[in-house]
Order: C-alpha cells, then structure tokens, then sequence
DNA sequence: TATCTTAATGACCATTCGGTCAGTAATGGT
DNA sequence: ACCATTACTGACCGAATGGTCATTAAGATA
C-alpha cells in the first residue's frame, strides 16, 4: 500500500451503538428547531453525519423517531426528582425554592426544555402521544408540586388551597419560561434572565401559599 | 328553462367579500389544529368552501396567509382593553380580577387562543413575524399588567415588585391555560374548569403582590 | 335576452420528501 | 491476505402538495 494511500481517511466508520442516541439528538434539535412536519429526515441525519438510509436502519419511521425522543428524554429522570423531595428536611418554603431550581437545572435549561414545545405544537397530530406524554410527564411532575403544597398544609406553614389547579399554577411560570427560550427568546428578542425570573417566581408563589398572618 | 332545471342550485355563488374571512377562519382552525406545515391548503380551501384556486385569488402564498391571520386576530383589540384599564376605579387587586377575566373571555375563551400556540410552535419557522407577534402582541400586553401592577404599588396597596419580569409570570398560568385547551385538553385527558382556575390563579396572584401586612 | 366582467374552478406542473433497496466499503475472523 | 459479515450509502420511487392558469359560469348591465 502506498504512503498515500495510508494517508485517506476511510469515508465512514461502523459506528453501531453511538449511531441511535446521535439520530435522536439531531432530530430533537431539529423538531425543536423547526417543528415535526417541516424537518426533513435529509436534514436530520446531514446533522448526524450519516446517510437518511442510516436513520432507516435504527428507526421504522418518522413517526416512531419522534416516539423514541419522547420516551428516551423522559425516562427516570423522575425518580431523583420525587426521592430528592421525599428526603428534604427544610421548610416548606425552601423546599418550593429548591424543586423550581432543581427542575431548571435538570431539565429547563437543557435542551429537553424543547420537548414541552414539540409536545404542545404535535398535541394535536398524535393524540395518543399526547396521552402518553401527559400521563408519564405531566401527571407526575404535577404529583411532585402537589406533594410539596401538600406538606406545607399540612405542617400549617401553608394555607389550606385547591389542591387540583394549584400545582398547574405553580408550574406555569416555570413552563413558559421553557417555551419562551424555545420560540420568542431565539430571535431579535430582549432575553430572560432564568435566574432572577424563577427567583421571583418562587417568592411570589411562596407568598401566595403563606399561612395568614395574625392581624395585627 | 324547464322545471327541473330551476331546481337545479348554482354550484357556487360570487361573495368576493365573504371569501377572506372565511378562508383565514377556516386556516386558523386548521392551523391550530394540526400546524402550520402538516396543514394542506386543499382542506383549508374545503373547509371554507371553495378550492383552492380561490384561496390563492385572495392569498399571495401560505405564508401570506398564515400572517394575514395573525395580523388579523390581533388588529385594535387591545384598545378596549387598554381604555378598560385606564377608567378602572376600583382598588388594584379588583383590577387584576378583571382584567385576568376580560382577557380569558375576549380570547383565551374563542379561538383565537390558538394564535398563541401556533405562534411558539412557528417562531423558529418564522423569525420576523415572531418578532412581530412579540411586539405588538406580547410587550403591549405585557405592558397592560405592568401598569396595573405599578397602579397598585403606587397606591400603597402593592408591595414595590420588580417590574419586568412580575407581569411576565402573571401571566404565564393565564397562557398555560390558553395552550393546554389547545393541545392536551383536546384528546382523552380530564378537562380543566377554566373559571375555577383563573379564580384561584388570581387569588394567589393577589396575595403574592400585596404589601405586607403590620406585624402583630 | 344578449353581452360583458370576473369570481371561482379543477386539472395540471414542478418539486419536495418520506421511505426503499441494491450495492459498497469498513471491520473482524481465519 | 482473503473472506464473510454487515453498517452504511445514495440513487431512486411514488405520493403528496404548494402553486399556476386556461376555462367555466355566476351575476351585473342594458
């Protein structure tokens, strides 16, 4: 073999296992980007560095890939959530303030915040994974919050609130946060400070839940 | 003519007039409900009636179209709500009330709501009518919720709030609200009584911006 | 009723894109 | 060094769809 020959890279490598999770990856980036109907499969696996029949070869269809997404950046990642609460010991004041925080760090500011806007935008074209979504996701994300106003009730730190809208209330801010970075925020817009918006937020929120006082 | 040829109805009829409006209704409801690329302009052109070489009688283009409702849905309907505001006597917290309301009943109750999703489901679609939607939409109704909040600090009756990112987060359940009926509501999940949400969203609201009352 | 204007049609075109598959080249075994 | 296996490619297909335009017929005018 010539000493140039030696020097060619070989076009491309067998790279089995690393291939789904970089598919996905791409394609979250792009359905986020763009939306699920005006990414083109082309595109996705350009941003992969391989070939649309590569995608084909680890997922049946464009549908099934935007499933996969769904499910992988959502599994156990709720388990960390809900033990971390179980084991706080602090008020329950605090405790808001750390589940906001937590949640923005493990999720809202990465780019899994864009599954929020793909679910709410495709809602409507796959109701069964709307479902899905709501079930494993919302359902549970919720239970969290409500768990936290739950205890704060009970310790008498809290008033006794709604305890079925409350949570979805609590939520909100944080949600739309999440949207925003994920719509308005990319382009020619003044942008949110995450820190000092959900600071706000929380102290907000902790003040509407607060007990009353006595009067004086 | 015979009698069975009077019988026979026209297979269509000229209303130049009535053609926009309801092709941009019927584009807004098809958006809305699944997208702006997953929408085809043949069944936008059914659904108003007609086919779809009228559709491009009245619209340049789909993107034409899309922007025309958008700017449609929007036009002077902040001026009501801005007049409302100013003759507003009552005591800020009541204000808040109303204009929490007035705001779900002239749109997050009709379907117009469903701008708001199409709009963070197309931003990254549509860089400059994002932009557009951000300033005249959002910044104008964000402003409405800043002045009531500062009516209310003003007047003693609010504590001195930061005042760029609280409206934000006012209105955040009040959109959440708007987005949720527009995807999740739609299919198998339990509905949400919007009365009941915004009333409670609006208390907590209250008290998280109320001064503090004098200590014991 | 005859004529004219134009709202509306729907067949058609060019292109795009999801999905397929025969072939190619990287790799591991012998 | 050769072969067998298979990850990967990219040209291709068919269906779908945005957009066009020659044709048709509703309605106005007189």
């Amino acid at each position: 073999m010539s000493v140039l020959a030696k020097v060619i890279e070989p076009r491309w490598a067998r790279r089995k296992d690393a291939r789904p999770s970089e598919l996905a990856s791409a394609a979250l980036e792009l359905f986020v980007e763009r939306g699920f109907a005006a990414t083109r499969l082309d595109d996705v696996a350009k941003r992969a560095g391989v070939s649309k029949g590569t995608l084909y070869l680890y997922f049946d269809s464009k549908d099934e890939l935007f499933k996969a997404i769904v499910r992988e950046g959502i599994v156990s990642r709720f388990v960390e959530f809900e033990e971390r609460m179980r084991a706080y010991e602090g008020s329950s004041a605090d405790l808001m303030h750390m589940l906001v925080k937590t949640w923005w760090q493990k999720v809202g500011a990465t780019k899994l915040a864009g599954i929020s806007k793909l679910m709410i935008s495709e809602a409507g074209n796959f109701p069964e994974l709307a479902k899905f979504y709501h079930d494993e996701v919302i359902v549970r994300g919720i239970a969290i919050f409500t768990a936290a106003i739950k205890r704060g009730i009970d310790s008498g730190e809290f008033r006794p609130v709604d305890l079925e809208y409350t949570p979805h209330i609590c939520a909100a801010p944080v949600l739309m946060l999440m949207l925003w970075r994920n719509s308005f925020d990319l382009c020619g817009v003044q942008k949110m400070d995450p820190d000092t918006y959900l600071d706000i937020h929380t102290d907000m929120l902790v003040r509407g839940l607060l007990a009353d006082r006595p009067r004086a």
